[in-house]
RNA sequence: GGGCGGUUAGCUCAGCGGUAGAGCGCCUGCCUUACAAGCAGGAUGUCACUGGUUCGAAUCCAGUAUCGCCCACCA
């Protein structure tokens, strides 16, 4: 498996997709990911949210499984015993609805197939297209254990599900009964409150009026369902409405019907609302339920279970509800008991799955008794916080809901599922189950029997319910069932309670509350310590991608496009703490995401960075780093490795995925490969064998640890290139590895600040030199210049640094340092140095005359120094004899008149300047001897180094003056515009800052560490204000 | 009707009391022997609005607007 292919040969651009595969490939033959309970460390346990066996990957998986696996991976490598368990849910009206459509193809249906040849299709149904979804997970590289993967109708899973089922019976918390439930017409099934979708529809209000019994008028009572009027028991009315006191207790004549109803009075009755009256269907809402049950009225189911009308419906049985409605209408118009009709926009109950409007429906169905289960879970909150909430605004959302939560309907009219444990006599009730039969609950058909052989004789004869369980029933057991219960296993003593349920605030109510109810009541523990509850992935449009809008961006391809590391890095990183929603940038017409490319440009990046250190490496093993040979670049990477080691580490144990996959990006891309290895390339190719192995040992040490740290956010890439870097055999798994921890004696804040001061000095060279017109292959020279004490410091250390990266740049510079200086000072004996604070250097300069002859020596011998210092570091001009490099000779021609100019003193101008010009001369003399391109520039740069020579372009890094000739034609407008507009800028912050600083308050109250960083800062800035304006004055 | 979340650069989003940030896009210059899926540099903001607290508010509080989500039995 080790990857084998020399460096150099390996290609420019990364390849995600053999790559990816390959990898897979390996962990799963490799059971890298099998969990062992024995293994050290404490357990980290995470199941699957079992996806639909019926399902195939969306957006929603990808993003899921990719948190879940960041996480799962980042503690398993952190030492934990590590198991995520997959597996899928057998999603009982789903798969149903489905098998429907297939038959009713074959132009036949269930009840004609009969149970025992549906379920024989159903699980060949099962079998061939199950294994779908679990494949295109192994696609996204999850990190489970594949030998643990279950199924909720398998052995086990049926095992358990029994168990709960007789034990909660049992306890009385399941009982059967006749209740009002959410009817589907179209699967002909209960289905749950949660199942149930509110849909706002413009409907009609039809106001009736019906007749008093007694011929005495007419009360008016409004509806939206007119046709549930044949159902009709009673009219109520406020008890406290003037305008019907007097009619409480009279009846009236049903219109059509024909019965007699009688008039109540009832708090329920909005006296505001309507005409004041209320019609009452106690079979047929859920309202008119209650108050039929508080009034004694009868029940009168009007509804077959395909949605028609029964034949209590009288001439309307037999017709479809919504035939039946217009029908009804139509007669009660005729008859003169339509009022009047009102547009009405209204709530309307769907069927999540059947896609019809539900109905209420009387019917004897199995419930669950929450209270207890919901009152448990309830105390586990509020007195152990238990479950965690992260974020944790969903704490109210879910407690909230168990506190008004009602009896669960677990009975489903379906045949794919759990089938409900429990047998009837029918022989005691003339061989049918009706709502009145008795039977009894059992684990298994023997059990059954035996128990009713116990209560009803051996003669007795058995049937079972018919009906299955929701699938939610077995969902709600899924983190213990999965894990063994109700067996002792050893998984489930190690695993259990699991430590984090990742999953969508949609699914708190459907899964997670019942997870806690269930697997807390039956186990006595709550079955995970955090719950994650993440946000949705929305599509370009911010729209929530569904399959009625056909919105959904598919993932896999994606991953065909991009990688899978790619689609996973863009998941994540913008997952960031919230649990906001997400939006996923997408083209449909060119399957193309620019969010997505992007984190495919990083794999990109990191791939050539490797190369780049594989190439350059001598020996596959490298010991670390000698610490006494450290470099300041080198001690700079290290500090600002083990900082965003420990930033990660922070991160992922707050459930900042996204935090940290983005301060990972910065430190990859943005230091490690646009700093670190820029500037340690001279060193790779340079004589000093040390430094050269020290640079290489650096390297090699910090891309360890990027591998390792970047592993859990793309793992295929990391452990691709880990293999090639270490050489590791097969037997070993980055995946495996330790997650680095950081390591606090490396982090360096000072130097870290220094390195900052330094690419801000080279930033603006940078920009000195391309406003100055001159070329990237153009040498110049540069004179840095600083009166702080501490930047004079970070500007020796980092001399090194500078002349590294200046050779990178093709800038060669001279540090205008102290040591510098002094060993300027020594060559003669009356020189002054540096004066450290020369306000307006005209003026401030010293003013003390010196011998012009000495004046003149000591430029020269800093030009010299300066020059032989250059030789002996700089390897740009090693490639060149001294004397004979045209620009060097320039850039020393430079550096002595600034030596003059501003190091050293303003004494004798005239001096100097024939000394300059002898200079001059001979560079003349040189060029002419040598014809190389853009002479225009050099005669111009030669030309001025006379008298005319006055024009410099510089900036300011901190108080460090940046100094650069001019070269070329330069558009002097152009840059003291650049200036003014920097110095503008400048000063309005001075101003911002000062006007703080004057403020009485601001001085007295806030933190003194505050007020000083205002004063530094503010006279930094005043700093550097003067110094360009300085700089301005001299363009004039 | 309750509850929750968002409103910051052209786009997607961080930041959540001490001088406004990233990626993408855009502009300028570069095929520099890790990378053009790249390199260097650059421009861009009444931080939705109005008040308040504070020496100081994008950040905290109150309210407004607006977009979105969840829950809810109103005929």
């Amino acid at each position: 498996m080790t990857a084998t292919i020399p460096p150099n040969q390996l290609a420019s651009q990364y390849d995600p997709f053999s790559t990816e595969a390959r990898w897979q490939a390996y962990w799963e033959e490799n059971a890298v990911f099998k969990a062992d309970p024995n293994h050290p460390g404490e357990p980290y346990c995470v199941v699957i949210p079992p996806p639909n066996v019926t399902g195939s990957l969306h957006m929603g998986h990808a993003f899921e499984e990719a948190i879940i696996d960041t996480l799962v991976r980042y503690h398993r490598m952190k030492g934990r015993n590590t198991l995520w368990l997959p597996g899928t849910d057998h999603a009982s009206i789903a798969v149903s609805a489905l098998l429907d459509v297939q038959f009713k193809k074959e132009g036949t249906n269930r009840f004609e197939l009969g149970r025992d040849q549906y379920l024989e299709r159903a699980w060949q149904w099962k079998e061939a297209s199950g294994g779908t979804i679990t494949n295109q997970l192994r696609k996204l590289g999850v990190s489970v254990d594949w030998s643990r993967e279950r199924f909720t109708m398998d052995e086990g899973m049926s095992k358990a599900v029994l168990e709960t089922f007789t034990r909660l019976y049992d306890e009385g918390l399941i009982y059967r009964g006749e209740y009002l439930v959410n009817w589907c017409p179209a699967s002909q099934s209960a289905v749950s409150d949660l199942e149930v979708d509110q849909q706002e529809v413009k409907g009609h209000l039809w106001y009736l009026r019906y007749p008093l019994s007694d011929d005495s008028g007419f009360i008016e009572v409004a509806t939206t369902r007119p046709e549930t009027m044949l159902g009709d028991t009673a009219v109520a009315v406020n008890p406290n409405d003037q305008r019907y006191r007097h009619l409480i207790g009279k009846t009236v004549t049903l219109p059509i019907m024909g019965r007699q109803i009688p008039i109540i009075a009832d708090e329920y009755t909005d006296l505001e609302l309507g005409s004041g009256a209320v019609k009452i269907t106690p079979a047929h809402d859920p309202n008119d339920f209650e108050v039929g049950k508080r009034h004694n009225l009868p029940f009168i189911n009007i509804l077959n279970k395909d949605g028609s009308l029964n034949e209590k419906a009288g001439p309307f049985a037999g017709q479809d509800r919504f035939v039946a409605r217009k029908n009804v209408i139509q007669r009660l118009d005729a008859e003169g008991f339509l009022v009047k009709v009102e547009d009405h926009v209204h709530n309307v109950p769907y069927s999540e799955r059947g896609k019809v409007p539900i109905e209420p429906f009387l019917s004897t169905q199995w419930f669950v008794k929450i209270r207890p289960l919901a009152d448990r879970a309830l105390q586990e909150l509020d007195e152990h916080q238990s479950p965690l909430f992260v974020p944790e605004r969903w704490t109210k959302v879910y407690r909230d809901w168990l506190v008004k939560l009602e009896d669960w309907c677990i009975s489903r009219q379906l045949w794919w599922g759990h089938q409900i444990p429990a047998w009837y006599a029918i022989s005691e009730t003339e061989g049918k189950i009706t709502d009145s039969t008795p039977f009894v609950v059992a684990r298994s058909a023997a059990e059954a029997r035996e128990k009713a052989w116990a209560q009803f004789g051996s003669d007795v004869v058995l049937e079972q319910d018919p009906d299955v369980l929701d699938t939610w029933f077995s969902s709600g057991i899924w983190p213990c069932s999965t894990l063994g219960w109700p067996e002792q296993t050893q998984d489930f003593s190690t695993y259990y309670p699991t430590t984090t349920l990742v999953t969508g605030f949609d699914i708190i109510f459907f899964w997670v509350a019942r997870m806690t109810m269930m697997c807390s009541h039956l186990t006595g523990k709550m079955p995970f310590q955090t719950v994650y509850i993440h946000g949705l992935v929305r599509d370009e449009n911010n729209q929530k991608m569904s399959k009625s809008k056909n919105n959904g961006i598919d993932p896999l391809i994606l991953i065909q496009k991009y990688g899978t590391d790619a689609l996973r890095y863009t998941l994540v990183r913008e997952v960031v703490g919230a649990g906001q929603d997400i939006r996923l940038e997408y083209n449909r017409k060119t399957d193309e995401s620019a969010s997505v490319e992007a984190s495919r440009n990083f794999a990109n990046k990191l791939w050539n960075a490797s190369r780049f250190v594989l190439i350059n490496l001598d020996s596959q093993i490298l010991p670390s780093p000698e610490e006494s040979s450290l470099e300041l670049s080198d001690r700079w990477i290290l500090s600002r490795f083990n900082r965003v080691a420990q930033q990660t580490n922070r991160f992922m144990n707050t459930y900042g995925l996204g935090e940290a996959a983005k301060s990972l990006y910065e430190f990859i891309w943005g230091d490690f490969c646009d700093w670190y290895i820029e500037l340690v390339k001279p060193r790779l190719n340079g004589e000093d064998q040390t430094s050269r192995a020290t640079a290489q040992a650096t390297l090699y040490h910090v891309l360890d640890g990027i591998l390792k740290l970047l592993h859990p956010y793309m793992p295929h890439i990391t452990e691709e290139i880990w293999h090639t870097l270490t050489q590791a055999g097969e037997d070993k798994s980055l995946a495996l590895q330790a997650y680095p921890e950081a390591a606090e004696k490396w982090i360096n804040p000072a130097l870290e600040s220094q390195f900052d001061l330094l690419i801000e000095t080279i930033r603006t060279l940078r920009n000195l030199r391309a406003d100055s017109d001159i070329k990237p292959s153009q040498k110049i020279t540069a004179i840095l210049k600083t009166e702080s004490e501490a930047e004079r410091e970070t500007l020796e250390a980092g001399q090194r640094y500078i002349r590294d990266l200046a050779r990178v740049e093709s800038l060669s510079i001279q540090g205008g340092s102290r040591s510098l200086d002094e060993k300027v000072a020594n060559t003669s004996t009356e020189v002054p140095t540096v004066d450290p604070k020369p306000e307006s250097p005209q003026q401030q300069l010293p003013t003390k005359l010196v011998s012009p002859v000495l004046i003149a020596i000591s430029a020269l011998a800093l030009t010299v120094l300066l020059l032989v210092g250059s030789l002996s570091l700089l390897d740009v001009i090693n490639a060149v004899p001294l004397l004979r490099s045209f620009f060097e000779l320039v850039g020393a021609g430079y550096t002595a008149w600034f030596g003059y100019r501003y190091l050293l003193f303003t004494a004798n101008r005239k001096e100097l300047s024939s000394r300059v010009q002898t200079f001059k001369e001979r560079v003349v003399g040189e060029r002419s001897t040598e014809s190389e391109d853009s002479s225009v520039t050099r005669q111009e740069i030669v030309d001025g180094l006379g008298e005319d020579l006055k024009q410099t372009a510089a900036g300011v890094a901190g108080t460090v003056q940046v100094l650069i000739p001019l070269a070329g034609v330069v558009d002097l407008r152009a840059l003291k515009g650049k200036l003014q507009k920097d110095i503008t800028k400048l000063e309005g912050s001075v101003k911002a800052l000062e006007g703080r600083l004057s403020n009485q308050g601001y001085v007295e109250k806030a933190p003194p560490e505050v007020v000083q960083k205002s004063r530094d800062e503010l006279a930094e800035m005043r700093k550097q204000v003067e110094i360009l304006q300085e700089r301005l004055a001299k363009l004039e």
